[in-house]
DNA sequence: ATTCTTGCAAAGCGTTTGCATTGTT
DNA sequence: AACAATGCAAACGCTTTGCAAGAAT
């Protein structure tokens, strides 16, 4: 674990969320502390506020990730969704958890909805955590699908002993450059592939196992 | 309003998901829907959900936007946010609702928390929506801040009359072509600055009178 | 015939990262 | 001296959009 240092730009993004009785977003805290530190940069405070909450210091607020997801079932109805794997299902509470707050807690605000969201491990997923408490296992039931693009990018990293660029990926598997990174990032999420270093790509045991 | 039609692309789109009982990313529906529609491209699936959710024929999952914040107080709690101009709030809740769900409901999931979020329109925006009905109106409690750079690029854009694009606008404020883009998508979340046609910006009533 | 929709490629936008330099410990 | 953190610019990854061609009404 390394250690932090508590550098003059990293106590001032500190100080100034700590002002802040909203919550800001990372554009929001740095034209804040640009009026403090005007040489900042957004870079920086990004990486404090990554820092900072992983080193429990601040909390970061994500909800559900951040790509959109969608539904077929239109009435409004609540969540449950996979902290590993994210994927999300539907749930069903009995009795209807109070869509609206007592006129004391609203902060002044005018109430359309509540989403209430469980988080925890999906059925799937709790079985390879607990097996090994292994955090970079595959998840047999989520990852199941591999699309024949995909397959491809698997096969041709299967040949490289060291991890590839896109380029070599794309040649490899015969893919358009572009298609090759968008199979990167779905075979990254399904744990398929890792990214040792930056641009470079290797498939994983679970990658290996997908193929076979 | 437009007139949907009813594309085969659409039609498969829609039965893709209806099928789906998981709920998925644009960009998980894509690789089933290619299955069916190989030629189908990533924007069609795109703009399709946009259309589809528009019309509520179905539903967008998306909660608090899609940007990270960042929160001072690490103890889990509850929030409140404004579906007009986005900001979050911290909020009490007297009884601690359910953090677990009981096992029949729990869909097989190991839960290991629970987020309550109500949403509605935060006092300011509550104000401007009630008085006019009024979409476009500035959110004077909540678009307060406006940083140098912003009022640079504000006021380059009050002197002219047609749109301008981001050069035009970084040779009259300036400032770096760079930093401009990113003044402009912050003031364009606070309704200063509206964006006509693509790449170019003017500004708004409510930008006007902020800088006034 | 009109106008909505598509596929493609390119751009947008928030976020992250490589790298040389600076600053803390 | 060792190495964490910074500023900068470039890259990422998901999403949106302009455009010309095609399809639905």
């Amino acid at each position: 674990m390394k250690k932090l240092r508590m550098t003059h730009q990293r106590e001032i993004i500190l100080q100034e969320l700590k002002k802040m009785s909203r919550h800001p977003s990372a554009d929001e805290l740095y034209e804040r502390v640009k009026k403090k530190l005007p040489r900042i940069s957004l870079a920086t405070v990004y990486r404090n506020l990554e820092i900072l909450s992983a080193a429990g210091m601040i909390r970061k607020i994500e909800i559900s990730g951040r790509l959109k997801r969608f539904d077929w079932e239109t009435e409004p109805h609540n969540h449950i969704s996979c902290i590993r794997c994210h994927r999300v299902d539907n749930i069903e509470l009995k009795r209807r958890l109070t869509r609206t707050l007592k006129p004391a807690d609203n902060r002044g605000y005018k109430i359309s909805g509540c989403r209430i969201e469980f988080t925890g491990y999906c059925p799937a997923c709790r079985v390879t955590v607990t097996k090994k408490g292994g955090k970079k296992m595959g998840c047999k039931k989520c990852n199941t699908g591999l699309s024949d693009k995909q397959t491809l990018v698997l096969k041709a990293l299967a040949k490289s002993k060291d991890p590839s660029g896109s380029k070599d990926i794309a040649a490899a598997s015969g893919l358009e450059p572009k298609q090759v990174s968008c199979q990167i990032t779905a075979l990254k999420k399904k744990g398929f592939v890792s990214s040792p270093v930056r641009c470079k790509y290797e498939i994983t045991q679970e990658g290996k196992k997908a193929l076979s």
